[in-house]
DNA sequence: TGAATGATTCAAGGATGATTGAAATATGGA
DNA sequence: TCCATATTTCAATCATCCTTGAATCATTCA
């Protein structure tokens, strides 16, 4: 992930809408979430779900796929990963007070980090 | 961090000239870097670093303190630690193929880490 | 006080982003 | 083929952001 890339993910997730759209294909893991269902839950119109799923895959951090009648969205997790490296790495510089909690956080929900952490 | 501090980082850092800023500020430390120093480095207009200034400020990502006749601004490393974690935690849901990455990360810039997984 | 330096504020503009509803496209089933 | 479903595209409007230059404010020093 370069510069111009993470410039275009975090405008991707400043807005609400998008950063709700996020987190529920997150959870939704690699089955993702049809447009439709999105919407629902976003309560959003679907037009406007579109544009912002556009949005979203545009830069990157989700992709699309058909399936039937439905267009199925999931997070990109490679993209996701890449955002929060580059915010420690080149961001940051890897300055030890801004990634330490990040390494809190990894420590949780890696499983090799588990064993030797804990 | 929450999510609405969150929206607010992620749009002044969607902007080329302030990401440029908070990567100098990083940089630069505790000491930080007046906004005329800035400006020559990034480029850009005294009016137009003010306007971006005042924007990062707003975001709670840096922090200005006058000295003399200059004012100084730092990165307030909290703010990016904190935005950093929210990626992680609250919108990746802690995912691993998310955070392993940042574990590499972290692993290479603290010191206890360093220690428990050379 | 008066001049110089460093920075911010203000107003005007142009550009980009978000929302809306109507129309169009694509798929699956009767 | 015809209809219903799922989603996108389009055009128009509104809002927000970015840039620019001139004016203003704060500080230091002669």
């Amino acid at each position: 992930m370069d510069q111009r890339q993470a410039l275009g993910a975090f405008a991707a997730l400043s807005q609400e809408t998008r950063l709700q759209i996020v987190r529920l294909l997150v959870v939704a893991g690699p089955e993702g979430m049809a447009a439709g269902a999105l919407a629902e839950k976003v309560e959003v119109s679907p037009s406007n779900i579109s544009f912002h799923l556009k949005e979203l895959e545009h830069s990157g951090l989700i992709a699309a796929q058909r399936q039937s009648r439905s267009i199925i969205y999931t997070a990109h997790y490679e993209s996701l990963g890449g955002l929060v490296r580059f915010l420690m790495e080149d961001c940051c510089s890897g300055h030890p007070e801004i990634c330490a909690p990040a390494a809190e956080v990894a420590a949780c929900c890696t499983p090799k980090m588990e064993e030797t952490l804990r």
